[in-house]
RNA sequence: GGUCGCAUAGCUCAGCUGGGAGAGCAUCUGCCUUACAAGCAGGGGGUCAUAGGUUCGAGCCCUAUUGCGACCACCA
């Protein structure tokens, strides 16, 4: 294969999009089909279908994506089924506010016209987002895109109603709902967000029948609703009013007597202690109304006040009525004060508007019924969330759980397949207009107006998108139930919660098995990005000026699952500092003029595939060395991300990289590449291609495009491309304790060497004479002679065994089982040295107190495990022999 | 009112089942060492919010307190 030449810089500009046009028309995105491994499914959250990608949907499919790849790589057969959401009131406010441009409004051009207005519109924005995805690195099967509103999802959703209207878990009822007034609609509970807003408590005096000279004075916030008010309640323990209760007493403006009851939900403490009841507007007052067989006078209609309770208001918005009706009220005498009053008053969640209680026709799910084997599935971790905290909130909202509303009084949107008989009134249920109706068989019908909750089809989506209702699909008999869904905390309510009720009603099988939840990405302050703010950063800037790679490292690096983030800018730096690093890396690997074939060649002749193990003296110290790190970090990895710890699992990547590879690593190298031994030079342009490329693929999950990039470049790359390559193993026997241990000894001593050449401002052409003593490691430091030569500024290296003579003048290092001795003649002062020592001997001596402290505890010697007591010991042992060595030290050179 | 989260270096945060306090950025010092100055080698900097408790041993477990934040419910 024709090898991949890496340009001089990193530009990420330069390959990512031609990358990602690759995978797709190799169809890399698309399931395998490969039956060896089970099947593994995401579904992702249906952006807004004229949506534009935000922060949190970067990092949801962030998150997403690095699973799906994981898995991918891991083998299985992998689907990651991407689409987009209707969004019924939010595309419908958009496209009014569209027409509204134009000259145009929404009840004179039609139903009819209006949807086709609402379909272009999608057809014109669907599919930015979707591009930005392809951005982000998705690699999701875009040939199963699904929209909410496609043929097939309307199907699923028709049936679902159906099946739920003939089990008795859909309803029609007059009831209290949220309207809201700008988008002229009901929403349900979840839609509705509180708020506090100063506003004010009117008290206002109602008289008594019959007394002139008693009253009961009401405080209330919502003055305007006093026309449809159809009693007072107090408390029934309230002394102050217990006489009046079964009285009457007068309502102004209205001069209409309506009675004062006892009901306990009044508070005593609060205002007056009276409160007026108007069921028709406020939920508290409703139920009210219900217990005490209440009239309900309602007082406005969608929007305003309604015409026969009082003419001259008719038409008046609620702020407007509120004005007239408080001025009345003092013109009359019976507003006694109004008093400042912070008030959470509900809005709704698209546009903010405050919503308006009112009953009204409209249909139901009932929800008990639904929600009991939805919490049933979590408390039998059946469905499991992480992290685990997040099911509090979930069940929070089960067990209190209203039934929700699901009908909308606007046109975009799956139109409720309700068909009402003209002549009898029966309401017929069917997908479509049925022939007559199915109770007096007259064939007048009629649709009912309204659509369907946005919400009520993306609870399909992990199925509908499959094929459901047809049972026969094959995708829905490998797919489902779907394996983890990947979502924020903020919609648990509206989404999560009716995925399980309705997976589990419609499928009887849970629709994932594991929900993944993240954070919100807040600004570098700790605030929500919003569009008022001007706060936002779109993600589309960020892979234009850094990359798509650093974006996404961005997200992740240092990040705790469920956590909110606040977004760094800084990070950006980082992580495409990080791809630069592992760009250079590449580059000098490719360097070398070792030929592909030569590293091809010495793996087959030292590496046994069948035992996955080296030949006696393959490998060298350090290439062992860092090999048994690698070996190591597979299994780290593997189960960080199989935790979902992918901040943890990138940041152990990034540190193995960097640190491991690139300054040890490659530096030793280095040598070696230019020595004599051209064995020696296959051997380690193996190790590099090797531990390079093993690196490449334990991050690629998290960093596709440069990852793959630089693959191309290596010599595995004969193997398979990155993305459809094997994720890599660990064996035991690549684990090599003893020359792990022994680089790492070897490494605390050369960066102590740096340590004292850098407190003493010794230049780097100055090198020192390196005298090791040691018994344990003689042997390695005589094959590692050439790398610490160089790494440790030595100009000749000595080995000698313990009780060897020492030259005069000379600095100690010690690490276990070694000690270094460096002459310092014409290097240092000695004063300074002396003065070092004098601070090791006070260092060493404190450990050693805190040594034999611990030693001697009572406690610790009888309780704390075998291992650790030995540890302890070992510890103490090496603490006083170095301090003994240290003071011999100091009393030479005092000398 | 209920539930939950957070408090660790100047900043942003990691720290899994208790046993070494860590990263990135910032700062200081020295290096253009032929992959990388978007770099290399080092240094400084923390009573892990407070007070108790459990334990031989607590950033981690328990209790209380303080401060910040989120969500749910809602008082008219």
């Amino acid at each position: 294969m024709e090898k991949h030449k890496l340009n001089d810089k990193y530009e990420p500009k330069k390959f990512e999009e031609d990358l990602y046009k690759e995978w797709e028309e190799k169809g890399y995105f698309k399931p395998t089909k490969n039956k060896e491994k089970p099947n593994y499914c995401i579904m992702m959250p249906p952006p807004n279908v004229t949506g534009k990608l935000h922060m949190g949907h970067a990092l949801d499919d962030t998150i997403q994506d690095i699973l799906i790849r994981f898995k991918r790589m891991q083998g299985y057969n992998t689907l990651w089924l991407p689409g987009s959401d209707h969004s019924a009131i939010a595309t419908e406010a958009k496209v009014v506010e569209k027409l509204k441009k134009e000259g145009k409004d929404k009840k004179s051009l039609g139903r009819e016209k209006f949807l086709e207005e609402a379909w272009n519109w999608t057809k014109i924005y669907g599919d930015t987002i979707q591009n930005q995805q392809r951005k982000l690195g998705c690699s999701c099967d875009w040939e199963r895109r699904r929209f909410t509103l496609d043929e097939g999802l309307t199907e699923a959703v028709l049936t679902e109603f159906i099946n739920l209207y003939n089990d008795g878990l859909i309803y029609k009822g007059k009831r209290m709902i949220n309207w809201c007034p700008n988008c002229n609609t009901s929403i349900s509970d979840a839609e509705v967000e509180y708020e506090e807003e100063p506003s004010h408590l009117w008290h206002i005096r109602y008289q008594i029948k019959g007394e002139k000279e008693r009253y009961v004075i009401v405080a209330t916030t919502r003055p305007e609703t006093m026309l449809g008010d159809t009693a007072v309640a107090v408390h029934p323990d309230d002394d102050r009013y217990k006489d009046l209760i079964g009285k009457t007493c007068i309502l102004p403006i209205m001069n209409k007597e309506i009675p004062i009851i006892a009901d306990e939900f009044v508070e005593k403490e609060f205002g007056t202690g009276c409160v007026k009841i108007t069921p028709a507007h406020d939920p508290n007052d409703y139920e009210a109304g219900l217990r005490h067989n209440l009239e309900i006078v309602e007082v406005f209609d969608s929007c305003s006040i309604m015409g026969d309770l009082v003419p001259e208001y008719k038409g008046l918005k609620a702020i407007e009525a509120r004005k007239l009706i408080v001025e009345k009220l003092q013109e009359l005498g019976a507003l006694v004060k109004i008093e400042d009053y912070m008030h959470n008053v509900g809005k709704c969640y698209r546009c903010h508007s405050t919503i308006e209680p009112r009953i009204s026709e409209q249909w139901f799910v009932k929800m008990k019924e639904l929600a009991e084997p939805a919490i049933k599935a979590v408390k039998e971790d059946d469905v499991k969330f992480v992290p685990k905290r997040y099911e509090k909130t979930y069940f929070n909202w089960l067990e209190n759980i209203q039934d929700w509303c699901i009908s909308r009084q606007i046109w975009w949107g799956h139109r409720i397949p309700a068909y009402y008989c003209q002549e009898c009134g029966h309401i017929n249920v069917a997908k479509t207009l049925p022939e007559k109706c199915e109770k007096c068989g007259c064939t007048n019908l009629k649709q009912d107006e309204d659509t369907l909750d946005t919400w009520f089809s993306s609870a399909l989506w992990p199925f509908s998108t499959l094929g459901w209702p047809n049972m026969k699909s094959e995708d829905l008999k490998e797919f489902y139930p779907t394996n983890v869904l990947v979502t924020g905390y903020d919609i648990i309510f509206f989404w999560v919660v009716r995925m399980v009720f309705s997976g589990l009603y419609a499928m009887k099988q849970k629709p994932f098995s594991d929900v993944l939840i993240h954070g919100i990405i807040r600004d570098s302050q700790g605030r929500k990005m919003s569009k008022s703010l001007g706060n936002g950063i779109d993600p589309i800037d960020i892979i234009n000026q850094y990359g798509t790679d650093a974006l996404r490292f961005s997200v992740i690096s240092g990040t705790t699952m469920g956590n909110d983030i606040k977004y760094m800018p800084e990070k950006l730096e980082q992580a495409s500092n990080f791809a630069n690093k592992i760009w250079n890396a590449a580059k000098f690997i490719n360097m070398s003029a070792v030929s592909d074939e030569e590293v091809i060649k010495f793996k087959e002749n030292n590496f046994d595939v069948n035992t996955n193990s080296y030949k006696e003296n393959a490998l060298k110290i350090e290439d062992k060395w860092i090999i048994s790190k690698l070996n190591k970090l597979i299994t780290d990895i593997t189960t960080n991300i199989e935790q979902y710890e992918l901040g943890v699992a990138l940041d152990k990547i990034y540190s193995f990289i960097w640190d491991e590879f690139c300054n040890w690593y490659i530096e030793i190298a280095k040598i070696r590449l230019n020595g004599e031994d051209a064995e020696d030079r296959i051997r380690v342009k193996y190790v590099l291609d090797y531990v390079f490329s093993i690196s490449m693929k334990l991050l690629h999950p998290f960093m596709p495009f440069v990852t793959s990039e630089i693959y191309k470049s290596l010599v595995q790359y004969n193997d398979k491309e990155l993305m459809v390559s094997d994720w890599p193993n660990s064996y035991k026997t690549l684990n090599f304790e003893k020359e792990e241990e022994f680089i790492e000894k070897l490494k605390q001593i050369i960066v102590e060497i740096r340590n004292i050449r850098n407190e003493k401002h010794i230049h780097p052409t100055k090198k020192a004479e390196l005298i090791f003593v040691t018994n344990k490691y003689a042997n390695e430091i005589k094959q590692s002679e050439k790398m610490l030569l160089k790494l440790g500024f030595g100009s000749e290296i000595k080995v000698q065994e313990n009780n060897a003579q020492i030259p005069e003048n000379s600095l100690n290092i010690i690490a276990d089982e070694i000690a270094l001795y460096m002459p310092t003649e014409g290097l240092i002062d000695f004063k300074a040295e002396i003065e070092r020592l004098e601070q090791e001997k006070q260092r060493l001596e404190a450990e050693v107190a805190r040594s034999t402290k611990m030693l001697s505890n009572q406690g610790f010697i009888s309780k704390a495990p075998e291992a650790k007591i030995q540890e302890e010991k070992e510890k103490l042992n090496k603490y006083q022999e170095m301090l003994n060595s240290t003071i011999e030290r100091l009393e030479k050179i005092n000398k």
